[in-house]
DNA sequence: ACTTTTATTGCATTCGAAGTCATTTTCAAT
DNA sequence: ATTGAAAATGACTTCGAATGCAATAAAAGT
């Protein structure tokens, strides 16, 4: 190790170490095994007799070898790679999902190649790398066209969505049950004697949005409460806007907000208060969706309902992996119930 | 399309649509060429004609034909893929970290194999993780022993550490300049005539906390300011305990809290606040650090420091892609300075 | 028309690990 | 000692694309 005996060309000695890693060619050679026996020493459950492993196993610590892994995924047909797909990583609890995620496919063996995406539009071109890094499966937090759905049934790739439903049986997704937790929602506020109600939902292209918005605006008519619907997009400035076209209008009176997510409830919170000197929730009550972690925050105390992130991520994944072993097996729905956060009854600011 | 004109066992076209998908050989076979003219055809700046260009292209149209990025991997020894392991995804600045990381590294073709890291520890299983998959690179938002970069130099894999620094002149990073930002926001209180200071650092074992720490310490020192420091953990939980301890005491009278990031700031308001009826920031001061989303609610109007993500970012891949070309480059570090972004001058509650 | 030069093309090989299969070794049972 | 079953082993092939090289075709020059 120490010593270099042969007389070379002192520019070679300057190039780097060489980065060539070691393969099971090399490792099979120091142990005096053939490459086979290696490569079966890396297979849990293979035949290798005590000897050769440990013949092999010194040779490996010794060459610091690694199986490559992309060797192995070519001819086993597994990458061990999954592609998530997730839009809006700035949505407050993605990157609660991302980690979870990443832990239970770690322990499985499974890594995550990550594809984060602006527009809907872009679906169509990370499908493409997708596809080319052979992924064992996909996990979509966003919206897919059905012809995109339908690319991935025909190459024969699992795919499981994450928080987003389609009618279609075929098609296997995990969510939170965002129309019932609403309806909880709902129920809360109209206990409170709640009467006059704004909808901020979401952007209308989100799937989630859609679904809790319906859900609140059904249990609001079941009870013929006055409703104005308007628009946000889930971010805290636009709700703030929107607060203020409906309170400089001044033409409707509401006195509780209903909002698609935790980010626009308290941007509500925010501008009620500090623009409008109205108490929440003592004048109006406003509610969220998620169980974001500011939502707890003293300053908001926020109701809301909280998605069993946990649960939901052990079981989108374990839906993957299902249908990796076996493609066969039938698509799935799971829908999981949110959890009510109660904010505590009267922070008035 | 519609029609299904051959007469086969109907157990077989009950199994799936074959799996498998088009390979180069397939495209070759269909396009009436080599497989080799295949696959200069996906290669830029390979020689092809036009004639088998277009003959190529179409019949890999017909058969939906995507090189295999894994079987090119291994011929060519570049995945192009970069392993990004960051601990703490919730911290909240990351998502953005993350996803300006994806487009970034998207737009050079590159893509992200992502490792989260709950403990220190689980470095060394993860950089086993990272070998196996031949990654071109990696960006690490964590902090790794000298054993572990030693380790990635060995193999000549390429390391950028973000927002983590080493004293050791051959390690690359691109850092936001803590101590500069700490002593600026220093500044700006003393300015504002405080004169007692409860500093309050993340965790021991993060060197951003160090530094951040540091630079407040340095500052004041020389202003000869009263200090006491306690030691959190970034959340805005623990802020909130430190800030009880402090006042419950009633020892030291602080008018200003200088917290090592935001979440902790904005735990320190809400508790001064709802807690001891304490107006910020006209009783006490408090600065944060990062300039999160929540920085700027109109409940808190934080003063705090913003790190120029977007071009750390920027600056982390073009590093990382440079050692990937040329991986003889010597090691550089690159420190961004923080932009003050001050809160409003009297929000008090 | 005929030689050069240059641009295309295909053959054969390579990357590294895993699996198939035939062969050899081991060890227990007779 | 002999047989048979089970376990261990290695030679060889495979996965799918890229590439060096030699062969060929097209373009250019004389």
């Amino acid at each position: 190790m120490e010593k270099n005996p042969k007389n070379i060309d002192p520019a070679l000695s300057l190039r780097p170490m060489q980065k060539k890693r070691a393969t099971s060619y090399d490792v099979a050679r120091v142990a005096g095994v053939s490459q086979s026996a290696v490569s079966r020493c890396f297979k849990p459950g293979a035949s290798v007799s005590a000897k050769t492993r440990a013949k092999v196993e010194n040779a490996a610590k010794k060459l610091v070898y690694q199986p490559n892994a992309i060797a192995r995924g070519l001819i086993t047909r597994r990458s061990n790679i999954v592609a998530v797909l997730i839009t809006d990583l700035t949505n407050l609890n993605y990157p609660e999902v991302l980690s979870q995620l990443n832990r239970a496919l770690g322990e499985k063996g499974i890594h995550i190649l990550l594809f984060t995406l602006r527009k809907e539009s872009d679906v169509d071109k990370v499908l493409d790398q997708v596809w080319q890094y052979q992924v064992d499966g996909i996990i979509a937090a966003a919206q897919f066209s059905h012809e995109q759905i339908n690319a991935c049934n025909d190459r024969g790739t699992p795919l499981v969505f994450f928080n987003r439903v389609y009618a279609e049986s075929t098609i296997s997704s995990v969510c939170c049950d965002h129309e019932e937790g609403e309806r909880i929602l709902v129920e809360h506020l109209l206990n409170d004697n709640r009467r006059s109600f704004v909808v901020m939902s979401g952007p209308s292209d989100s799937s989630v949005s859609t679904a809790r918005a319906k859900g609140a605006i059904s249990k609001l008519e079941e009870r013929s409460a006055k409703i104005i619907q308007v628009e946000g997009d889930y971010s805290y400035e636009r709700a703030r806007d929107l607060i203020r076209e409906i309170f400089d209008a001044d033409t409707f009176k509401p006195d509780a907000i209903i909002c698609a997510n935790d980010t626009m409830a308290i941007g509500c919170i925010d501008t009620l208060r500090h623009e409008y000197d109205i108490k929440v929730p003592d004048q109006i009550a406003v509610v969220g969706f998620d169980g974001v972690a500011a939502a707890s925050w003293a300053s908001y105390e926020l109701t809301t309902v909280a998605q069993p992130v946990e649960r939901m991520v052990e079981a989108t994944v374990n839906m993957l992996m299902e249908r990796i072993e076996d493609p066969e097996l039938p698509a799935e729905k799971r829908l999981f119930a949110g959890k009510l956060l109660r904010g505590s009854s009267a922070p008035s600011s």
